[in-house]
DNA sequence: ATAAAACTACGTGGTAACACGTAGTTTTTG
DNA sequence: CAAAAACTACGTGTTACCACGTAGTTTTAT
């Protein structure tokens, strides 16, 4: 194994931590610091110029995403991989919004990461099996629907995604009241959404991750 | 260390079971099996009868709470933490309905785990400072709320939270449509619910623990 | 420059929840 | 048995979302 290859991993529940610094070791990984909050992880992985680093997403002080950007604003060469218990589809968009070049999540078994780590290493990217499935089912077509609207359209869907009625919305563009009910119509035409009350409401609040940015 | 204490762990995510397993040996634990899912815990506690059992509340075949379940129908005089990476009221609740042993979240560190089974083998219990805090702030104030209610309409408040609405419902209890929407201003009332559109329906969606049983 | 798309606005009608009130009947309980 | 609580039912009014439509104006794109 080649030992050029250095490693920082992050996650801040310490059994888990601890499982994760046991495997790679015995994997004979060359894992040169590990870290139990965002805040630790961001100075070691700055620090240390790891080849990887592989973050928890969910973690105190930062976010494995936050830490990803905040990297990558300093121009750090490491690569990424988010180990995530989560397979929501927020934070497979986020993910890939990152372009980071490994996704793995927690519950399947060790052989998963050490195959991301490999594949990393051979500049190559791995994402697991169900991140794509994920991104293929539910993200994907998301994002093409949101492609359907039109501004003024997804100007009125995100004040409808902060909860604001349309009145409200019409008060706030100075637009007249009658015009938002036609944009809410329109949208919902538009998303193709079943007729139910509040439905835009309720799409809205299932899919925050594309309408806010 | 007294070994005549027994123990039996389960979790379905290989790194934390992995993390636990080591961490329990190290303290000197009699580890006697772990699982991977619910089924094989529950066999494996049957047929061992250990004295703590540490259960996952998220596995797969089985819940945590469903192992439970099966072995006091049983009369495994085993006790049980369960070990979960949830806070919500939902499983505080029915933890306490279980009347189980400990309650410890996995993002505590070890040593929480450690005092908990301390605890248990001097016949005492141990809750995490941070499941009683759930109890007293979310789940008792609710359960003191519902107790407020008649008799229909706790019956009625149950098909609002299977979505029925108040028309369904008149026509499911033959009643009018008027008396329905009556209980309804009622239980509001009683719950001291903001004035907000489909309030009750709301409520009830982030209650359902309380509402059905 | 001209057609297409988007934006704006209004009309009419429907559904559902909620507020606040009245009031007769039944059931519970002290 | 008598008072209290619960159950039943109706009236009137409000708010909010949605459907389906018309239509003039502005912006965008070819």
């Amino acid at each position: 194994m080649t030992n050029k290859l250095t490693l920082v991993v992050a996650d801040d529940h310490p059994l888990l931590l601890k499982g994760l610094v046991d495997q790679l070791k015995a994997y004979n990984y060359n894992l040169i610091a590990s870290a139990e909050n965002g805040a630790v992880a961001l100075n070691k992985i700055v620090q240390l110029q790891p080849t990887i680093a592989i973050l928890d997403e969910e973690m105190p002080l930062l976010t494995g995403f936050e830490v990803i950007k905040k990297c990558k604003e300093k121009d750090v060469k490491t690569k990424f991989i988010i180990l995530t218990s989560h397979k929501e589809k927020a934070f497979v968009y986020k993910a890939k919004k990152l372009n980071i070049s490994g996704y793995v999540i927690k519950d399947e078994p060790f052989v998963e990461l050490h195959k991301c780590i490999q594949s990393i290493s051979n500049g190559e990217s791995y994402f697991s099996a169900i991140f794509n499935s994920v991104f293929d089912n539910q993200v994907g077509p998301q994002l093409q629907k949101m492609k359907l609207l039109s501004p003024s359209e997804r100007t009125i869907i995100r004040l409808v995604a902060q909860g604001k009625s349309s009145k409200d919305i019409a008060e706030y563009l100075t637009l007249s009241y009658r015009t938002i009910e036609k944009h809410r119509s329109n949208i919902i035409m538009k998303l193709d959404l079943p007729k139910e009350k509040d439905i835009l409401s309720i799409w809205v609040q299932e899919n925050l991750e594309f309408i806010l940015e």
